[in-house]
DNA sequence: CCAAAAGTGTTATGTGTACACCCATGA
DNA sequence: TCATGGGTGTACACATAACACTTTTGG
């Protein structure tokens, strides 16, 4: 007979906020790491599949039922990660848009659950997160980063219907640099299937001139990539 | 309390042979799926980490015992996957060079572990495989042929000391292109860490001029990546 | 009018590709 | 000497990067 294992699923929700890349955390109430931050997550059920209990578990805890994208991340493992009991956490990273944005829920004290940036995971002024859960946050900060460079995951970040400049501004947030509005227009358009013109414009706001409304097309990878400047 | 299930692991274990790209397999003896092939795997022990699973069911099963790369490949947990019960399932991908050969050990009737070329995975006259493997398999061969493209994995392929032909062979023999020798060399030999040379040359095997030496780099991505052509 | 944001054009620079050519060895 | 594979040089196509410039809106 198999030794048996408990299973649980541990979401890593980002999207963008004020042009910063946002984590959504759950406030801890109970040891171990009470008063700490720790992913939206639990058990999975006897008869799941793992992609369905990952959603069950998002909608339950933020009350998020729909992802601009969902994917396994990675399985944690480690014999000890949590203190209790031997649990096998697989991992999944899901992709918002800015709005609706999930309402922090009122909780014994305080509210329940926030967006934190993250690059302020790291600082000391930032929340310090239960188990191995800096990790996997890391892990999946740095998928969804890879992946804006050769797929059109950006869009993911965006509303159904988007200007160049809400995408470009994504990669800008994610990476943390400034990007050729220009050049990445070209970039974008010349890629067939990242994104689809919609022949309508933008009302202005505050000033400019109207942009050019997009929706994601159908293209499951950039050839050739995006890339990075540096790394 | 948490629901417990049976957790375990299964590697992709590819290497080179004859300028193809092989999946290691074992032979089932018993239902489900007696006569069919499966990848090496087994039961996740309680107190035991999924990395130290994946090396140990490789050698208790194949005597492999040091893989040039393994890594995590993805986690594979549908309700009924295993006709017979729960079973979520990690699965690792592991990469050898040519040399030494597991050796086929000996079973009941016929060779117990055998490599397949994976072309011949889809093909009417390759071996059938058990329970998801097919899949597990597809997804460690593209995601193995992807990395070829961004990381030095290539060099995992190859013994210790290599040339750039070695290299060269395992990125046609995984891609099923043929690429510019000349070209080739230039564009590793200018990604900084990818390869490092030894100063020696080979004795040439059957006429040629012997190929310079070279041992695996310390670089963990290659800026810019070595893309393939078409997808 | 000016400021701001969107979008177009142009050019320098770099990278990938194709292929001609030279080098070192075995037979 | 030829065949074979290793290694170098070079010219062209193409992609990126930098930035000047035009267009369209609000104030």
């Amino acid at each position: 007979m198999p030794p048996a294992l408990a299973v649980s699923v541990d979401v890593v929700l980002l999207t963008l906020r004020a042009g910063r890349l946002c984590v959504l955390v759950i406030r801890r109430d109970d040891p171990p790491f009470g008063g700490c931050w720790a992913l939206p997550g639990g058990f999975v059920d006897r008869d799941e599949d793992l992609d369905a209990s990952a959603l069950r578990q998002l909608a339950a805890e933020t009350g998020v039922t729909t992802t601009g994208h969902l994917e396994q991340l990675r399985t944690y493992g480690g014999a000890h990660r949590d203190p209790r009991v031997r649990v096998v956490s697989v991992a999944y990273l899901a992709l918002l848009p800015n709005l609706p944005q999930p309402q922090p829920q009122p909780g014994r004290d305080g509210p329940r659950a926030r967006w934190w940036p993250v690059e302020d995971l790291d600082s000391t002024d930032g929340p310090t997160l239960a188990f191995d859960h800096p990790r996997i946050v890391g892990d999946g900060v740095e998928r969804a980063r890879a992946k804006l460079e050769y797929t059109p995951l950006a869009a993911a970040f965006c509303e159904e219907q988007f200007t160049l400049a809400d995408l470009r501004r994504v990669y800008e947030a994610a990476w943390g640099v400034a990007l050729d509005p220009p050049n990445f227009r070209r970039k974008v358009l010349s890629t067939p299937g990242f994104v689809v013109p919609l022949g309508q414009r933008t009302s202005p706001r505050g000033g400019g001139r109207p942009a050019e409304l997009y929706r994601r097309g159908s293209a499951v990878a950039l050839h050739p990539p995006l890339l990075r400047r540096s790394v």
